[in-house]
DNA sequence: TGACGAACAAGAATAATTATCATTTACTAG
DNA sequence: CTAGTAAATGATAATTATTCTTGTTCGTCA
């Protein structure tokens, strides 16, 4: 057979050079895969679906490769994950500001964001109680570590 | 003894009372424990200080009663917890309705939001990446659950 | 006092995620 | 095209997070 007799490995293979990845057939069906998945899958989710085209692949790769996909921007986390629950006491409004690499948690308080969270109606009768607004960056430690 | 000898009982048992919890010595020390820790403490933070004033307490007793404490309304959770990691592609700009009943994850179009993240200065030098805003409230389908 | 129901503790059971390690694969230079 | 090398993968064990089950205790009210 010759050199790429596949149907458009192109697009994916650039990608991959974009985001400094190896291209490997697992990642190529991984995002194909997550491209037709409506809404926002699990890991286990896609893994399922993963599993029809290559069956003989591992969890364990499904959850590598979307923590290196996050990691190098081709996906995000729809909310930040701290692996476990976490609760406040219900006080004053505010929100908060979430260090993407360590994952911190710092209050922010609602007047130090210039959003005026007045919402009309929202699609499908959804009923509002609140809004969480998570200011996502990097905290100062963070930065200071990365610039070494 | 006389009723209640102890030393600020008071504003607890009042508090129970409003959100319909009977007002048990275990929720009590929790309550507190909670009220004193700074951030967005996990679970298992919570029950490592709350055992250090009662050493036989279960970490199911503390499970059980930060989420009575969030269906009543004493706590919040500081972002929802999906209990699994949920990703997406990285497209267009666009927030979330999260159903605080079902969790279920909707996309809306920031258009749609009538806010407008416009930042300051933020406190401590963070570096801002993006916003991710959460509707938080019960979907439709939560809704005709519930009205039974 | 005695029955009843809510709350508890202990630990087993489950779900979600990460780590380990032997084997295989992709990229690079020759 | 082929070998060398680092990275990726698959199988599975190990962790971590959370919930369930069961038997016991405690407070309330008849």
């Amino acid at each position: 057979m010759q050199t790429s007799s596949s149907v458009e490995p192109r697009p994916f293979r650039e990608l991959c050079a974009d985001h400094g990845l190896t291209a490997t057939h697992q990642r190529q069906v991984l995002y194909e895969v997550m491209k037709t998945m409506p809404g926002h899958p699990s890991p286990e989710e896609v893994y399922a679906r993963v599993k029809k085209r290559i069956p003989a692949i591992s969890l364990a790769t499904v959850y590598k490769n979307i923590h290196l996909f996050v990691e190098r921007g081709v996906l995000k986390e729809v909310s930040m994950h701290h692996g476990s629950l976490r609760v406040e006491l219900n006080s004053h409004l505010h929100h908060h500001m979430v260090c993407s690499h360590c994952k911190a948690i710092t209050d922010i308080e609602e007047k130090d964001l210039d959003v005026v969270p007045t919402l009309r109606r929202l699609p499908g009768g959804f009923q509002v109680e609140r809004y969480a607004i998570d200011v996502i960056g990097i905290c100062a430690a963070c930065q200071e570590a990365k610039r070494s």
